[in-house]
DNA sequence: CAGATAACCTGCGTGC
DNA sequence: TGCACGCAGGTTATCT
């Protein structure tokens, strides 16, 4: 469910709820595992930890402590609310946060594909969930230069490129559509074959999409919210995700879709070559 | 090695 | 109303 933009939202929200400086207190394990196994150190290491800083990297959001950092991906499905009326809990709650102030957050996710696991904050650079990620798209060495000298001799198609975290970061199957629309680039291009111009713009409009997107409180397709429970409003704004069959808002061509690197795929035919 | 496919899970919409 | 099937915002392991 996630690109960077909803995993942004979610941290900004985290923010406004007053995240930071809370103390935890008991937290409660009500499933065995996500992706991975949730471990115990979760009830045992955190209760007297402050919350001194939440941030994200790439698809990851990160909640920093004093000696721990609390590491979480929402996988396809995974959410976070605060609790109001203690004990309103819900089918697919699998981690309770209690803090010293009163405040709960709760962890819930349906298909269970996210992660949520404690490192000592002195070995974040250890993390290997983290280790092999590419910079950030706002990172000043994320430019055209950059994606082609990545691209240089890769054969496989540029949206499989794209959505490599370890290539480029925070891009899902929606935002990869709607950049190389935007782009005018074929989605099944070679990434090889990508000219230098291209990658420069490709660069810009991986940009400018994301952004977009976070302004817009990022895309709710069925079920994204934030942690304050507001949906998300760029899925108003896809140009061609989601959109076989309709008109391209720039040539009038039929939107078509194909499933590719095992994800269905939107594109304009005229525009994009 | 690239590319496709399966696997991990549950829920929801569709068509019979 | 029920059931089988396909599909979903991610990532990784395993095939061909």
């Amino acid at each position: 469910m996630p690109e960077l933009p909803e995993v942004e939202n979610v941290k900004r929200s985290m923010e406004r709820l007053g995240s930071v400086g809370q103390e935890f207190a008991q937290v409660e394990l009500l499933s065995p595992k996500l992706r991975t196994q949730l471990k115990a150190s979760l009830k045992k290491q955190l209760p007297g930890q402050k919350i001194k800083k939440v941030y994200r990297r790439a698809k990851y959001l990160l909640f920093e402590t004093d000696d721990f950092v609390l590491l979480n991906h929402l996988g396809m499905t995974g959410s976070w609310r605060a609790l109001k009326a203690k004990e309103s809990r819900e089918k697919h709650d699998h981690v309770v946060f209690n803090f010293r102030s009163g405040l709960v957050l709760v962890y819930n996710d349906p298909r269970r594909f996210g992660i949520l696991e404690i490192f000592d904050r002195d070995k974040i650079d250890q993390i290997k969930w983290l280790s092999s990620l590419a910079i950030e798209p706002w990172d000043k060495d994320f430019n055209g230069d950059y994606l082609f000298n990545k691209t240089r001799g890769v054969k496989s198609a540029i949206k499989s490129f794209v959505m490599d975290q370890r290539k480029v970061v925070g891009v899902g199957n929606i935002y990869a559509s709607e950049a190389l629309y935007r782009v005018g680039i074929r989605p099944t291009r070679p990434a090889g074959r990508m000219t230098r111009v291209e990658c420069e713009r490709l660069a810009v409009e991986i940009k400018n999409v994301l952004e977009a997107a976070i302004q817009a409180g990022g895309s709710t397709i069925r079920d994204y919210r934030n942690s304050e429970g507001e949906l998300g409003g760029f899925q108003n704004h896809f140009l061609v995700y989601g959109r076989d069959g309709e008109m391209c808002g720039k040539c009038k061509a039929l939107i078509r879709s194909k499933f590719l690197v095992g994800r269905n795929t939107y594109w304009c035919p005229k525009c994009q070559r």
